[in-house]
DNA sequence: CGCCTGCATTGACCTGGATCAAGGCACCTG
DNA sequence: CAGGTGCCTTGATCCAGGTCAATGCAGGCG
């Protein structure tokens, strides 16, 4: 696998906070059963490879085959490239969450960096071979998987029939839901992604983006803290802008 | 379980041609391992419901849980509802193949015939208690789950950043791939799908696709055959104009 | 602590595809 | 095989969001 994007050319290595080790444990602790024999935990790290990423860097498959990625800390965003300046952002993850990243076919993906982090990463046919045997961690996957897939269908829907303003009020509500703190029922949200990141994985343009979240703010649905920061007020008043349907309840 | 939206008022079953107990063997051979114990074999066929769907007819699941759907016989497609008249089609699938349906969420979700339908479901809960133990079948699932994912993946792109005529170069040659027949370098195919699902499916109007398919006609590209027939010419042509990545190759 | 750089915002304009509105023609029915 | 019904196609117009073009401003660096 390589690097690419680097924008000082080299990977960054300067808030490097977790050893191959500690790294392992996080994600054995996370996703391996704990009853999982010593010997089988052992084959698990020895097929994982740890990768630490700088803001926008991103790391390539270059194998042409499928990956299991774990994040250890930070996030990242799994980008399809359509082709030259066409990206699709398919999905962001956080720390502790478990992904797939497709072989290339028609398009090819990667994933890359929002923040400084720290990944591990496994074969697919490494880890499929491990795992064959042990019904808890096929459970464990299959669970990831369907979340993945629970998630892109919903995405699917947003970029299939919403509209720009339906969209942003959806990635709101999906991010709150993911790592918003609440405090006093207000979520504080510190999005890690940049304008162009909501944007390509809304399918929509940054200025798009940027009228809409103006929108929102001069409705008093939201507020701003600098560039990363977004309050929500009442959940609902989003809610009602996401094009949900309307229970009768 | 219900019904709804039978053209006719009533689920018409006059071309039932299998019983519970063949679309369970198909579905056994299918998608169960070859040397499942028979008590196992017994327990899922308990665990199975079938259902007959005539033509635009379809499943819903009421109970607010996800479901296993396996095809015996016909086509089917996936619909999620964002509100009123603002359906999306999350995918095709015809007979032989397993999906998932979600639970309903922010959107509901149900599965209806593309023509007259053999299905077999299985609640979740009752599907996933009798295949934690067996590692063959979570194997199965989880290969059609990431499958799924993948398929749902490359939709999101197409939704996201792809012209019109970019996403039906992508539908006629998945759709190809999956129930195309080749005949002397010409593929044939028969939609089982009207231009509303397509567009459905697409995030179009139908409008639009029937615009882009005689686009492609007039260039050469396909010919059309009645209502559901296309023969595609050169693969080639067709996907020069699905907005893949050029390979160097 | 003020300049510099690059993201974010805002404004003006344009366009692909949606919407609205007729026809046309496949396929069914009698 | 004529007549009807419901898709499908085609044409005219509209508009949400894309594109192009400044300007604003946060955060880093000298």
């Amino acid at each position: 696998m390589t690097w690419i994007k680097a924008p000082a050319g080299e990977p960054r290595e300067k808030t490097r906070m977790t050893t191959f080790a500690e790294a392992f444990q996080r994600f054995a602790d996370q996703f391996l059963p704990p009853n999982l024999s010593d010997a089988m935990h052992l084959r698990f790290q020895a097929a994982a490879r740890s990768s630490q990423l700088g803001r926008e860097n991103s790391l390539e498959f270059g194998d042409g085959g499928q990956h299991i990625v774990f994040v250890v800390r930070g996030a990242t965003k799994l980008v399809a490239h359509a082709s030259e300046s066409r990206d699709q952002i398919v999905a962001f993850h956080f720390a502790g969450e478990v992904f797939t990243v497709p072989e290339p076919g028609n398009h090819s993906y990667s994933v890359s960096a929002l923040k400084d982090c720290d990944i591990l990463s496994f074969r697919w046919t490494d880890f499929s071979t491990l795992a064959s045997s042990e019904p808890a961690v096929l459970r464990r996957l299959l669970e990831t998987t369907m979340q993945s897939l629970r998630r892109c269908r919903e995405n699917a829907i947003g970029l299939g029939r919403k509209t720009a303003g339906e969209r942003i009020a959806v990635f709101l509500l999906g991010m709150a839901e993911r790592i918003g703190s609440e405090q006093d029922g207000r979520i504080f949200l510190d999005l890690p992604m940049s304008r162009r990141d909501i944007a390509e994985s809304l399918g929509l343009t940054i200025e798009t983006v940027s009228r809409q979240l103006t929108k929102l703010k001069e409705e008093g649905v939201i507020q701003t803290a600098g560039r990363s920061g977004v309050i929500l007020g009442a959940r609902g008043h989003l809610r009602d802008r996401a094009g949900f349907l309307l229970e009768a309840a």
